[in-house]
DNA sequence: TGTTGACCTTCAAACGTTTGAATAGTAGAA
DNA sequence: TTCTACTATTCAAACGTTTGAAGGTCAACA
């Protein structure tokens, strides 16, 4: 067997030990149009040479040659937070029947690393992009820089339409008068609210939904109840915010029969501070979280939630990126365009009807 | 500005732009030691144009030349398994230093997935491979062909070193031990234990710490109190079977003051189980779990469980691989290494002393 | 005998980089 | 003057593919 530099077998290695040329080699493997035109027993030789000698064709040539790299980078902002995970296996659905590769990157939250890798989504010639933006960074710069390059990109979980990105994101607004309606229903009447800190972008547009749904309901909402999480990048912030807001809450004495929460882990974060003063959920208190990740299934009481449909949202993003790869091609190009996916209430175990709470 | 057939920037379009040639630019564009020899202002041009036109050098093309991809995959056989991202954090984090870029992916645990993403790191002449593989999966001819290819590999959370490939897992079997302890030090005699599946690797050496520390300690374990779960690759499938298992329990009128579960969500199944029986934990009972993810720390009561030091072993991991590259560049390969790393117990609230549980 | 077409295979150029070797130009030393 | 040494730049080949164009061979037909 031929000795190879790189050590990985070659076109030319499959044909130096088979007797016929690199093009031949080529044209059978890659079963080009040509190949039709190829001895069946030529074909046969080849193909078995490299299978015994475990050719595997160099992506880089290819690509290189072929001016195409057949990729997709999708950016995480944050691979740990749960909701991610889900709409990644929304985007890998979505880019397998249509041939593209996803070139998977987290950011870890470190906005440096997540420069170096849009970055880096450039030089390996990634047709298209996505980015889960699930916490805000403000500069939008090296999007910019992504476009210039005649890069698709869509953006999951922010509105960026107004700097020309396409979005798909939960409806948040509608989630938020979601659950106002159900506690609504149950006969809750006196509800705190737990918001999202300014900087996450979903914060104000659920408020505001919470906000409508109220006033429709005729609910006045105390604004002694409503409080703020506050601004930490750590995924179980939104536990001990929530945790250290329920604390507060209980302290102030006042009365409440439900608790909205910004997001899963921070109505988790409340029902802890909850029974930690002994109140019971839902008996006592009602409790509503947003998104459906899994901790809300397996916690005892099993979370009610706002769903978002994360693996739709991922899919849908991934055929607006591979339809817009397809048109840029054809020299077009679109506007970008917004998708707000309907939020889904999903009733567990921790809303009931309000009892009659003990308060000393 | 030239027109350009592939719609990227190029050395080409540079040095048309400069006046300079191609090599010219590159030597100064890529800081290659040549680079003194060039005059201060020609330097400064190239790089301003460089900036001004948007260049992004071609990954392909320069790991065509150099013959180095400066890639490590990491094929993860189930993402949205809570235990990966941990381990992916590390690797990350072994593999920066190094100047290798992960190459991260999910095979969603779809056999045919995995398959066609090893073949998808060989093609991109991956220069190691990291393989996170919490679940079982029979076959290696596929981790052979890597091999083949002169590849390192090095897999996570498996112990494959008959197979020839080095292998970091967390110690199974102190782990149970610490679990069995633990309890047996807070004056537990009767536990039951709901073991998990044949097919995941864990299994066999967890129940094998729990059996010889109780026996160590003395404690007999009732037959009737062992239940095994059955075998779902759904990543909900322990805690359902967690509260199966737990309702069988509770049916056999069998008396037990702890529960240890072979991982956490099984142990969330569990509580849940318990809760439906209206049986508190801990007063009544106590639950373990194993591996310490999110949902864990943030179901009320917390899940006392057996830590997996999963970042650590992801660095480990890496730095195995990187060296491992840099060894066969040398020509000299390494005898597959074994790594154990100590777990370690984490007390939260699901444990407490026996109470006095009233049975009717 | 020459021509035609069908069939099978190869040539050679190109993709965008990097880099050892080569080419000039300048200047100081022998 | 010639030699050496240094600076500043370029040539050209190579990495492993793909593919339009061209090269063969062979049989059949005119």
């Amino acid at each position: 067997m031929a000795q190879r530099k790189s050590g990985h077998v070659t076109l030319m290695d499959i044909a130096r030990a088979c007797g016929f040329s690199v093009s031949t080699v080529s044209i059978v493997l890659s079963e080009a149009p040509l190949s039709r035109n190829v001895a069946e027993k030529t074909r046969h030789r080849i193909k078995a040479t490299a299978q015994q000698l475990g050719y595997y064709p160099d992506a880089y040539a290819r690509s290189l040659r072929l001016r195409r790299s057949q990729t997709v980078g999708i950016l995480a902002y944050d691979l740990s937070d749960l909701y991610c995970i889900p709409i990644v296996r929304g985007i890998q659905e979505g880019l397998q029947p249509a041939g593209y590769l996803p070139l998977l990157m987290d950011a870890s939250t470190r906005r440096a690393l997540f420069d170096s890798y849009l970055q880096m989504a450039l030089e390996r010639r990634a047709e298209g992009v996505i980015v889960i933006g699930n916490w805000v960074f403000d500069e939008t710069n090296l999007l910019s820089d992504v476009e210039k390059n005649n890069v698709p990109i869509v953006i999951v979980s922010r509105d960026l339409t107004t700097n020309g990105v396409s979005s798909v994101l939960v409806d948040n607004q509608a989630g938020g008068a979601l659950a106002v309606r159900h506690l609504y229903e149950l006969g809750h009447r006196r509800i705190a609210v737990i918001r999202g800190p300014d900087e996450m972008f979903d914060s104000a547009p659920r408020w505001a939904g919470v906000q409508s749904a109220a006033a429709q309901s005729g609910i006045r909402l105390d604004p002694r109840l409503v409080l703020k999480l506050p601004n930490v990048v750590d995924p179980m912030s939104g536990f001990e915010g929530g945790l250290e807001c329920t604390r507060r809450l209980e302290a102030s004495g006042l009365d409440f029969t439900a608790v909205i929460a910004v997001d899963d882990l921070t109505a988790l974060g409340v029902v802890r501070g909850l029974s930690e003063a002994g109140v019971r959920v839902p008996e006592d208190c009602s409790v509503v979280g947003f998104d459906d990740l899994l901790p809300a299934t397996v916690a005892t009481p099993g979370i009610t939630t706002i769903r978002q449909p994360l693996g739709e949202m991922g899919l849908l993003a991934a055929e607006w990126v591979v339809k817009e790869i397809e048109a840029r091609y054809q020299k077009k190009a679109h506007a970008p365009r917004l998708h707000l996916a309907p939020p889904q209430l999903v009733t567990r175990m921790s809303t009931a009807k309000p009892g009659r709470r003990m308060r000393d």
